[in-house]
RNA sequence: GCCCUGGUGGUGGAAUCGGUAGACACGCAGGACUUAAAAUCCUGUGAGCAGCAAUGUUCGUGCGGGUUCAAGUCCCGCCCGGGGUACCA
């Protein structure tokens, strides 16, 4: 009786669904396990084959604990806002709830083809109002939250009110903007108006100028992926920096708690790193300069402040407010400013080959060297970091001392490095010269003496600074979570709960405005809301995603956006899966959130994932065609230089072992109707190239046609069998085979052309071995979560028991069970079919490992001679050195190498090696 | 540029703790069955050298150094690919 893998997934497809095998219940008398997969963006390309990589993963592993015996919620939903269904709106005037939904059921189908075990009665998706409306109740949170320091914790805005009122601000120990102090006194005569601006320096939700990219020529603000080399990628018109007013969340506050949360959590270190990175803390010192012949200050953030006495110029950026008071060159610095306002900030980063600045024309006044010292303005300094401003030693940075090297600046060494050759100018070793009262010290000594310093004279002060920047929450745009804030008097007031959801309101056009407004100001009934005009922006993508991983616990509350007792039990995720490249934006974003929800008592956890892994990209292998320039002609790879030719990427669908079907590239696209070939041995060999897969490079391939061709079974096995899971890989079907031949074999076990043989005779112990070496094998692979030697372990254990010609029901029912997490379709068949058991295997007890049947006696040694093997021999386990000695030495092979010599040295490993030096 | 990450046969990969490099597959070559094909099964397969052969031997985990009895694995320096770099998701 063959495999009919379709038949046999269509018909337990169809089971689990009429009997609801995969619904989770709060079950609370079972232990729980929270696996979870970073929801997708539903995009119009469908569902390829690099998203299910992560959900197999998480399917096997969820499977794997259910039949361990835990209650397992293993969720899916979509992250249904964003760009791409907006752009696709604006060319095709279709509203982006319609093809989101269209895209969204077929992800759907595409998600059940592959047989997952989702409940899917707790999908959630980021563009539902039910959903949104707790994204934006949670939004009014924040805004009505400040971050106190000295607690820690996030806390209600009207206890800062009422400590205003009693006491001004002067003991406020609170994250904030730059704020002045202010008395009980002036805060009670303050406007309503004076009071909202001081009180939005402290909300973790607030109003603040930022920049964006602003294409004048497309009216449009546009996003850093819309902008290629400081033009717009559509088109390719000028970009420029303009400021607007946007809404950022203070997560700065959580800058601490974010870094030392990292510390207990189970995440790959090189994560871990990356966020410590990205949150960048650094100790140093900001330092006060006065600007010459002006009551100015300049402050300036450094780590080095030991290195003051070398300071030679000061160097602001440009954006810095300071800039435009005290320059006298300004012809030269309006100048500058216009080209530093073109360059993207990546690029003022990257390009450090360009040393590009101004000279401001004034000084400051250097308070160790009593110098003046010039002040210019440079795009390396950035003003999102410390405080814009820096004071340049070109002795001991690179890019200080490049700037001065360019400028004809002087350069004052003020580290005598020559007890440390080899050291780097930035590195902190080395002892002072040429400083004052800091000379002859090491240079972690200066630092802290020069921090006290500079602290006595007043003019600063030791300071520890982070490099993450506060989150803009704001985006002009149609397709995200609207506001549900009005503004009276230009200030910000947010709506009451019962307004919400703030539902997202329909637009004549989903075309920018042209003056940089999103479309919803377009809609002047929904923006004239009677209490004043409503905020137009809507949120950015990461705002559903932030919390959606709570939502599935309690999917249908109304009330509340996870209730207690669901949260209580369920409490964090145990696994999540997800793509590198959202190291640091969302997984930092839903921390925060997460530590938010944990100050106001909403959630009983610090973090919200107790173990990440990262899976691997699944890159395309794109196939290209060469069309002969100016014509349709279009000439196989090997004879391409014969001709002046230009690449196009070629549907890889219409192409096999990289031989074009030139039939069906004819009827491909319109243009290509009349294409003529110039082949090689007939026939016509396409280019390829391994490259991110995506729908404008035709490289996209859909699982579909892998499930139409071998089952959900060989596909799910196939793509964790392709390595491991962190690992990025280009799609090639080259083992596909492989795997769906294993399943066969698997299948035969069981049926031969007989139909059903299976026996009821004991196993022997060769045949018991080879199970509980699987189960073994099975378990610690999945714990660990490298599938793919899982599978190979399968392989193995079914070509062993053909070769026993074993088809015993006490080793089969538990492979079936072990297999079951893999492939469930054809498990479940074996299992209900052929065992004949009752009932699903999807809630089967796992296999029970016994030890005892695996226990060896003896081990096959191998016998190294200076770390090359040159023997084999076997000894029992428990035998010792003096025991091996004797006759290691008289082995025949080993008696070769020695030449009649005694070995220099005899290194017994036990139950490893054994190694002889001569 | 900066941060993270990867590089092992013709291909995907295995080697979990510094201890027999190449498990398991794909592909390829040869063979069995078959009128033929599919399916299935068997044998071989890192490279070089020697040998009719069994086998022996040298080299071999991106490149160059180092530590060690022993390095794919640890350390230093380099080359190349991938991801992120704050409005793609």
């Amino acid at each position: 009786m063959e495999y009919k893998f379709q038949e046999i997934e269509a018909r337990w497809k169809q089971y689990w669904k009429d009997n609801q095998t995969y619904k989770v219940s709060n079950d609370t008398s079972k232990q729980k396990c929270y696996v979870l997969d970073m929801f997708p963006y539903p995009s119009g390309a469908g569902l390829h084959v690099g998203h299910p990589l992560g959900y197999i993963a998480t399917d096997i592993y969820s499977r794997y604990k259910r039949l361990k015996g835990f209650n397992v919620l293993h969720p899916m939903g979509f992250d249904a806002f964003g760009l791409p269904a907006e752009q696709y709106a604006i060319q095709t005037g279709q509203h982006p709830a319609t093809t989101t939904e269209v895209n969204i059921a077929r992800y759907m189908e595409q998600l059940d083809a592959i047989g997952f075990d989702y409940d899917w009665s707790r999908e959630v998706r980021t563009s539902d109002p039910k959903y949104y409306q707790f994204t934006q109740w949670i939004f009014i949170q924040l805004f009505h939250s400040y971050y106190n320091n000295a607690a820690q914790q996030a806390e209600p805005i009207t206890d800062l009110v009422a400590t205003f009122a009693k006491e001004g601000n002067i003991k406020t120990n609170a994250a904030s903007g730059k704020i002045s102090t202010f008395t009980a006194e002036e805060w009670n005569t303050y406007s309503e108006k004076q009071q909202q601006e001081i009180l939005m320096e402290y909300r973790l939700a607030y109003l603040k100028y930022g920049d964006v990219n602003w294409c004048p020529a497309l009216g449009t603000v546009l996003a850093n992926d819309e902008v290629k080399d400081g033009v717009s990628e559509r088109g390719g018109h000028p970009v420029v920096k303009k400021s607007m007013r946007q809404w950022f969340l203070r997560i700065t506050a959580y800058a601490q708690r974010l870094l030392d949360g990292l510390d207990t959590v189970d995440f790959a270190e090189s994560l871990k790193e990356q966020q410590r990175n990205w949150i960048g803390r650094s100790e140093g010192a900001s330092v006060q300069f006065n600007v010459v012949g002006r009551d100015e200050k300049i402050e300036v953030f450094t780590t080095r402040p030991d290195t003051i006495f070398g300071a030679t110029f000061l160097v602001l950026a440009p954006e810095h407010l300071m800039v435009a008071e005290i320059s006298t060159n300004i012809a030269a610095i309006e100048e500058y400013k216009a080209y530093v306002q073109s360059r993207s900030e990546r690029d003022r980063q990257a390009d450090v080959k360009t040393v590009s600045g101004a000279f401001t024309g004034a000084y400051a006044h250097n308070p160790f060297t009593g110098e003046n010292v010039p002040i210019w303005i440079a795009e390396y300094v950035l003003m999102g970091y410390g405080t814009g401003a820096i004071m340049a030693v070109p002795s001991d940075d690179d890019r200080d001392n490049a700037f001065a090297t360019k400028f004809g600046l002087p350069i004052i060494d003020v580290i005598d490095k020559s007890d440390h050759p080899g050291a780097t100018r930035s590195d902190k070793l080395g002892k002072m010269i040429n400083s004052g009262f800091l000379d002859g010290l090491e240079v972690p000594a200066a630092i802290s003496l020069m921090c006290r310093k500079v602290e006595e004279m007043g003019i600063g002060k030791g300071r520890v600074n982070y490099r993450m920047r506060d989150a803009g929450f704001s985006r002009q745009r149609y397709w995200g979570e609207p506001f549900p804030v009005i503004y009276k008097d230009e200030m910000p007031y947010t709506l009451p709960e019962k307004e919400l959801p703030v539902n997202l309101p329909d637009v004549e056009s989903f075309k920018p405005t042209g003056d940089g407004d999103s479309p919803l100001a377009r809609n002047t009934d929904w923006v004239n809301h009677p209490d004043g005009p409503r905020e137009t922006d809507t949120m950015p993508g990461y705002a559903g995603s932030s919390w959606y991983f709570l939502r599935y616990m309690d999917p249908q509350n109304g009330g509340f956006f996870v209730g207690k007792e669901a949260v209580d039990y369920w409490q964090d995720v145990d696994l999540y899966v997800g793509g590198a490249e959202h190291a640091v934006g969302h997984l930092l974003y839903s921390r925060f959130w997460h530590k938010f929800f944990f100050d106001k008592g909403w959630v009983p956890t610090q973090e919200p994932y107790k173990k990440l892994v990262n899976q691997g990209m699944i890159q395309g292998r794109s196939n290209f065609v060469y069309r002969i320039q100016g014509t349709n002609e279009f000439v196989s790879l090997e004879l391409k230089d014969q001709y002046e030719t230009t690449a196009l990427h070629v549907d890889v669908n219409i192409v096999e072992n990289d031989v074009l079907d030139t039939e069906a590239f004819r009827n491909w696209l319109e243009e290509y109707a009349d294409a003529e070939f110039i082949l090689d041995n007939s026939k016509y060999v396409c280019g390829w190239e391994v490259e991110k897969m995506s729908k404008s490079k035709w490289n996209v391939v859909n699982p579909d046609i892998v499930i139409e061709k071998y089952g959900a079974d060989t596909f799910r096995m196939y793509e964790m069998f392709l390595g491991p899971i962190e690992q990025s890989k280009p799609w090639i079907t080259n083992g596909l085979d492989g795997v769906h031949k294993f399943l066969r074999k698997f299948w035969r076990l069981f049926y031969t052309e007989n139909g059903l043989e299976i026996s009821d005779e004991a196993p022997t112990p060769a045949e018991l071995k080879v199970l509980h070496r699987t189960i073994k094998k099975i378990q610690d692979d999945v714990e660990r979560l490298s599938f793919n030697t899982c599978i190979s372990a399968f392989m193995i254990a079914t070509n062993e028991l053909t070769d026993l010609k074993c088809r015993k029901r006490a080793i089969l029912k538990e492979l079936t069970i072990l297999l079951a997490p893999f492939a469930p379709h054809i498990a479940e068949e074996l299992w209900q079919n052929a065992l004949g058991e009752n009932g699903t295997v999807v809630y089967a007890p796992f296999p029970k490992f016994d030890e005892s049947v695996l226990v060896e006696s003896n081990f096959n040694y191998p016998v190294s001679i200076n770390g090359k093997v040159r023997a084999t021999i076997d000894f029992p386990l428990d035998y010792t050195e003096d025991q091996v000695k004797p006759e290691v030495l008289a082995n025949e092979q080993v008696q070769k190498w020695l030449e009649g010599k005694d070995p220099k040295k005899f290194i017994f490993v036990k139950g490893r090696i054994i190694n002889l030096v001569i």
